[in-house]
DNA sequence: CACCTCAATTTGTCCTAGACAAAACACGCT
DNA sequence: AGCGTGTTTTGTCTAGGACAAATTGAGGTG
């Protein structure tokens, strides 16, 4: 009564598992098995959805959803990431209590607290290292610590919310910038992060690219029409970790089948590590490569520049 | 080959039809009717994905499925919304051709000047106004101009983003806010539009109301988890037009079970506005509304704290 | 021991076709 | 015009089957 249960698109909706799965699942593995309401359709007791979050959440990390399923409930706490984690490796040697203090006020929901530090480093770091030591390696402690459960959601959307708004205002502070390249950034529908976006952005910014932020979760072929729209040179993507790996390929290919061959398409974020590379595509692992390859572009683009007014 | 086929799970994302839509429509109308690939699964040509589009938008103003999906292609495009479009009614009169001219510069994708132009009216009018007059007015009229196609796709996201950003800036040079009530500002699952939360949010942060953003697209369960967290008083969600209504009351009723009595509800937004009523959920069907409401509520808190400190 | 290849398994998504409840409409009555 | 009541429309659910893509594991080779 005081927690009812929950209709197949709830949990669908809560958990991101497809109802084609979660059928699935009770076909093959016996696991959810709900009870059935008045018409005979599925109704789920909200520790089967807790204890389905829990499964989501460890294939997120490697795991695979038959030795997942297969476990009793109690064994599913204590699994470990599947994934060797990579070592923090940061360019520049970060200051890791100073994160650790940070991520502790989120963690205490001390909003204020944690927006005066962030505008503090801004003002002593400047704007670009700010993002590369403070922001990016916050952002990838926050996605562990999520995918531990020692982040909830709320305190993950909290902190982003936050982070944006810092940066978009340290980003408005520049002079509008109307140099090329012209740099379109979004990202697909399904995708909702957009800090890292915005992180990209701040850099492109620095470098003197015009950048023209779209938002998250644009469909393909919108994608397309923007760029044209736009006269842009470059769309950037942005795929974070919790996006399904499996599904970037298919997507990548038909984006850039949507391009024209003139426009180039970069793609970042946490979320690229391990995909195989696509013709068409340049992908970043990190956010020092995006701004390198920016110095090349730029640099190519005034040698041809002088090349042609010759 | 130039415009590749799409496959059913691809149409679900461009147009927001399910795939259950998609192949009921199918089997009780005869459209869409896709082409079928080696597998015998669907494969969509674009010019049908288009066409459903069209008649996505023409439904969510109010138009049947069966009406439409009987007509031929080409009457779809001069049917007008079917629903009486209340005139605009702000309560101030509003400077019409400078939103007219504000919206030309997002057709011309001229960015910067748009973003100046609005910084140009925060400047002169001030917060308050500016919300009201300027991005409130402007917002619905993008609305319309979508559904009309007048607008696509990338353009309001560009509007979007470029509002927000302005907004975002507007409400950081405030001052930190720690009074009550404390409000959770927050959208549920697939409701990704945050410029009415920002609108709100810069509302109420004038009053002196303390602020939580958390973002948009919150599972029910996380919004309860957050406002508790946070000890708020109130939780503010916002629905888009674009959400569809039919689904408002269940979200609602099942969120008002899941946070305390003594927490309230508050729901504003273009699409609350022909919504049954639901108990114990506050629902307000302009931004005024909800600033008289919050005016309300801190006269009886203070009313009360009166009394009880006597 | 590292590396590659091929077969077996796992897993998600798609398929068809039927049922039904809730919403929207249309009709007739007051 | 306003209000109940029957009818149609519409979306979502159900079941089980099929299959391709991804992943794993085994066996062989350098």
């Amino acid at each position: 009564m005081s927690t009812p249960n929950f209709s197949i698109a709830a949990v669908e909706r809560d958990t991101g598992l497809s109802k084609d799965v979660l059928r699935m699942w009770e076909r093959r593995y016996g696991f959810p098995l709900p009870l059935r309401d008045a018409n005979g359709e599925r109704a789920y007791p909200s520790d089967q959805v807790e204890r389905l979050r829990q499964i989501k959440r460890l294939m997120d990390q490697g795991h695979r959803p038959g030795k997942l399923l297969a476990l009793p409930a109690e064994a599913l706490a204590d699994l470990a990431p599947r994934y060797a984690r990579q070592a923090y490796s940061e360019a520049v040697t970060v200051d890791e209590q100073g994160l650790s203090e940070m991520l502790a006020l989120i963690k205490q929901h001390d909003a204020n607290g944690y927006l005066q530090t962030l505008q503090q480093r801004l003002a002593r770091l400047g704007l670009q290292r700010f993002v590369q030591d403070i922001v990016a390696p916050l952002s990838r402690r926050v996605g562990d610590a999520w995918e531990d459960g020692r982040f909830k959601v709320f305190e993950e959307h909290l902190f982003t919310e936050l982070s944006k708004r810092v940066l978009r205002q340290a980003i408005a502070t520049l002079p509008p910038t109307t140099g090329l390249p012209r740099i379109v950034l979004t990202s697909v529908p399904d995708e909702q992060h957009g800090l890292g976006l915005l992180m990209a952005e701040a850099l492109f910014a620095l470098e003197g690219a015009e950048c023209i932020p779209l938002g998250t979760q644009m469909p393909l072929i919108e994608i397309a029409h923007a760029a044209q729209a736009h006269r842009a040179d470059i769309v950037a993507l942005s795929f974070s970790t919790a996006f399904p790996h499996r599904h970037i390929p298919a997507h990548l290919e038909q984006l850039r089948r949507l391009l024209p061959d003139e426009i180039e398409l970069w793609v970042g974020g946490g979320g690229v590590s391990r995909i195989s590379p696509v013709p068409g595509v340049n992908v970043f692992s990190s956010l020092d490569d995006g701004v390198k390859a920016l110095s090349a572009w730029m640099k190519a683009q005034s040698a041809s520049g002088t090349v042609r007014s010759t």
